[in-house]
DNA sequence: CGCGACGTTGATTTGCCTCAACGATTGTGG
DNA sequence: CCACAATCGTTGAGGCAAATCAACGTCGCG
C-alpha cells in the first residue's frame, strides 16, 4: 500500500511512534498521475511536498526560446517540490492559497505514477506538534543539498562525457528508463552531442 | 560585538527569547582568521557550522590536475560548512572526533575575517532542547538549496557571459572584492576567457 | 496507417580552452 | 625601504569541444 511505503521511508530517517504515524496518515493524499500529466506548472503556487511512491517525474524550467531544461528527476522514494515557491510563504500566510511567489517550474510525469502529497500547512502542523518531523525534513533537504552541490562541482569542473558517465553510475535506475533527450537536457548538452559522446564511449570499450 | 551579529541574524528568521540567546551564546566560539588561513582542508573531518561575522571565504575542491574549483563563496552573515562531511555523522557518533566521512573540500579565507563556530554536538543540543533552532536551520539550508538550484539551472541553460552578468547582479558585494580569477573558477571558465567576456561587455556598453 | 518522438549522422559554425607572453600590481624577505 | 617574486588582468594564435542546422530511419502510439 502506498502509505506504507511513505512510512517505511520516514522510518529510515528516524523511527516513528504510532502517534506520529497516525498524524502523517491523516494528513496526506494519495494520487495517481498519468504519463505527461503535470503536478506543477509555471505560474502555479506550489503548495505541496510530493513523495513519489512509484513512477518517474521531471522538474524543468522553460527558457525564453521555449527550450526545456531539466533541473531534477524524481523516482521511487524521492521528494519533489519547488522549494523556491513553496518556501517563499511566510508562516502567517500558510493557510492562504495564493501567498508567496508563483513557481517558475514544471513537474511532469514521465511514467504512469503514484504520489503522496502533503500540503505545507499540514507539514507545519507536523513540525509544531511532532518535532521529529523537523529533523527528518531537515535531513532530507540536507541530502538533496549535498547532491546538488556535487552536481554544481561536476558542471564547473568536468567534461560532458565525464558528467554523462557520472550520471549513469550515480542514477542507474533513472538512466535505464529515461530517453536520452531528457538526459541531455539534464546534463546541459544537446541530444546530438550526447549521441556522439555515446558513440565515443562504445568505440573505446570495444 | 561578534555574537550580537549572530543573534541579530538568527532573530531575522525567528525571534529568540532570552533562554535561547543564552543557550547559543554559551556554545559558540569566536575566531579571528587571517588571509589565506584554512578553516577546513581536504581530509579533515568537518565538525562545525561556520557563521561569517566579517571577511570573506571561498570553499573549493581540487581536481586530479591540481586545479581549484570554487563551489561557494561566503561573506558577512553567510554560513559555510561542508555538509557532505558534517552530515555523514550518525546521531550516535556526534561526540566522536572522527566519525563519518572526511571532507573533500577546502575552506580558505580570502580576507582577514572573523567567524563564529558551532560544533555539531552543540547544534544537536540546541535542536533537542530548543526546537526553534530546528526550524531556523532548516530554513537556512532551504534557502541555500534554492540558491544552488538556480545556479544549476544557469549552468545548464546559459552562456558564460549570461552567468557572469547574473553573478555580478546577484552578488554585488562579492564581485567588488574578489579577483576575477576566483570568479572565473566559480563560473567554471578560464580567467582568460572571462577577460574576453569582460571586454565584450564593455565594448557593447559604449 | 500516419504522425510525432526518438536516436543517430554529417557539415559547418561558434564557444571556450590551451599555451605563451606582457605590463601592472601586490606582497614579502633581506 | 628596496628588490625581487608572486599574483593578477589582459592579449593573441591556434586547437578542440560543443552547438546549430538539416536529414534520415526507427519505433510506439493514437
Amino acid at each position: 500500500m502506498a502509505i506504507q511505503k511513505l512510512i517505511t521511508h520516514l522510518n529510515s530517517y528516524l523511527p516513528l511512534n504510532s502517534a506520529e504515524v497516525e498524524a502523517v496518515t491523516e494528513r496526506v493524499t494519495v494520487r495517481k498521475i498519468k504519463r505527461r500529466q503535470f503536478i506543477l506548472q509555471q505560474g502555479d503556487w506550489c503548495r505541496h511536498y510530493n513523495f513519489i511512491v512509484s513512477g518517474c517525474f521531471k522538474m524543468y524550467s522553460v527558457d525564453t526560446m521555449g527550450k526545456e531544461h531539466n533541473i531534477q528527476f524524481g523516482a521511487e522514494n524521492n521528494w519533489l517540490t519547488d522549494l523556491a515557491s513553496l518556501h517563499s510563504i511566510k508562516p502567517a500566510d500558510f493557510n492562504k492559497p495564493y501567498a508567496g511567489k508563483p513557481s517558475k517550474l514544471y513537474i511532469e510525469a514521465i511514467e504512469e505514477s503514484e504520489i503522496i502529497q502533503i500540503e505545507l500547512k499540514d507539514l507545519v502542523f507536523l513540525y509544531e506538534n511532532h518535532p521529529k518531523f523537523n529533523i527528518i525534513f531537515r535531513v532530507i533537504v540536507e541530502n538533496n543539498f549535498v547532491e546538488l552541490q556535487n552536481r554544481v562541482l561536476q558542471n564547473i569542473s568536468s567534461t560532458s562525457e565525464e558528467r554523462y558517465l557520472a550520471f549513469l553510475e550515480h542514477y542507474p535506475n533513472l538512466s535505464n528508463r529515461l530517453p536520452n533527450t531528457q538526459i541531455a537536457s539534464y546534463l546541459g548538452i544537446t541530444p546530438e552531442f550526447l549521441s556522439t559522446i555515446r558513440k565515443n564511449i562504445s568505440t573505446k570499450q570495444s
